[in-house]
DNA sequence: TGACAAGCCACACATTTGTGTGGTATACAT
DNA sequence: ATGTATACCACACAAATGTGTGGCTTGTCA
């Protein structure tokens, strides 16, 4: 699944020192890098960083200090664990499946400038799994397909989440809940929801 | 709420721009900034860092390049917005109720060491709002206390989401959804959900 | 009329940092 | 034997980067 070059134990004990470094902030020095690892040459450092960006492990920029770069994603990961092994006290952590990338499941790619968040009243999407509390994330736009769930502006000002439903060409909207009725009014999509987080 | 110190709107792009450079990885140095911001000096840029380190929003480390280091929690925010003003055709950034911090949503200021994420399947606890698809983020404990969601683990050695019920001192597996009978058998309890996530 | 802060600049200098050349040694495969 | 990869070092030099001094305006507040 995952393509990893081969790394000597050294050149994994480099690599892991610049992952630290990037993760507390500051990417480090050449000279850092071999005082860490007890290189007493700045030579012997480009050597690793050498091989570590031919096996592409990390990007450089020329003649800008601290201009290290890791190609793997930076941000933080959760494993995602399938079957236990039989008996195991603690989670058989071999039988990682994956990982969701924090970042990605929030946004999926997207940048944050056109993100917001809605915090959930009501029960009107209950059927939709949305439920009162929850935080909706949504991306701005101002139009969305049919079923499609938006954020929408009515005229009485009020933002509500619905799903959106195109009929004989004219759209309106419905809750995912049989007490509320469809809403035919005037409307305006402000965004369209990515993703529902809910915290227990 | 937030203890905001007066920030001149030149002060604030000084800032803006680092905060950019530490999210694109690298912080910038300050020559950097005084290219970007238009600043002829070097020594135009270090009044401004020294305004920002004196108002408690960046640190510094001497004679070491980009050691700028913001004081803010450095993961990304997203916007929760209130009511939408009147006939604006663009959210009205200025009713921002306050930022939902990325971090915090997912694991409310755990680590992530005892953290990780399964992958729902079925519609066991469709009733709960967990549907098929959902990421269910899950917190390693060994226990959990009544009507607490949790990860348990079946005597056919698969994993489960399901709400915990005591009855009379004893604990047992309930879904949520009338045509799951509940689980009385033996289990373990491996975790508890502390997020649930669904992206659209 | 100060006094003071915000906002700038020029320029010299010190330090840090990256680059590059030329070595040495060991191990392993062809 | 020759080549190649790993694994180091010393040292000189260039470029980037941080530091510091001494200015100069424009406003505002007392």
């Amino acid at each position: 699944m995952e393509e990893k070059p081969y790394l000597t134990p050294k050149q994994e004990r480099v690599l892991n020192f610049i992952r630290k470094r990037v993760r507390e902030r500051l990417p480090p020095t050449i000279r850092e890098i071999g005082e860490e690892l007890g290189f007493k040459s700045t030579g012997t450092v480009r050597d690793y960083l050498k091989v570590l960006m031919q096996k592409g492990l990390v990007r450089r920029m020329n003649n800008k200090s601290r201009a290290i770069e890791l190609t793997e994603r930076a941000s933080f990961k959760i494993p995602i664990i399938g079957t236990i092994m039989a008996g195991k006290p603690n989670l058989a952590y071999e039988e990682i499946q994956g990982y969701v990338d924090a970042d990605d499941l929030f946004l999926g790619r997207l940048g944050f400038d056109d993100v917001f968040a809605l915090r959930v009243k009501g029960d009107s999407m209950i059927d939709a799994g949305i439920l009162d509390g929850d935080v909706a994330i949504i991306k701005k736009r101002p139009n969305a397909d049919n079923n499609d769930i938006v954020a929408a502006l009515l005229d009485n000002n009020e933002v509500t989440l619905k799903r959106l439903r195109s009929k004989s060409g004219k759209f309106h909207l419905e809750a995912a809940n049989a007490n509320y009725p469809p809403i035919f009014e005037e409307f305006k999509v402000i965004g369209k929801l990515i993703t529902v987080i809910r915290k227990y």
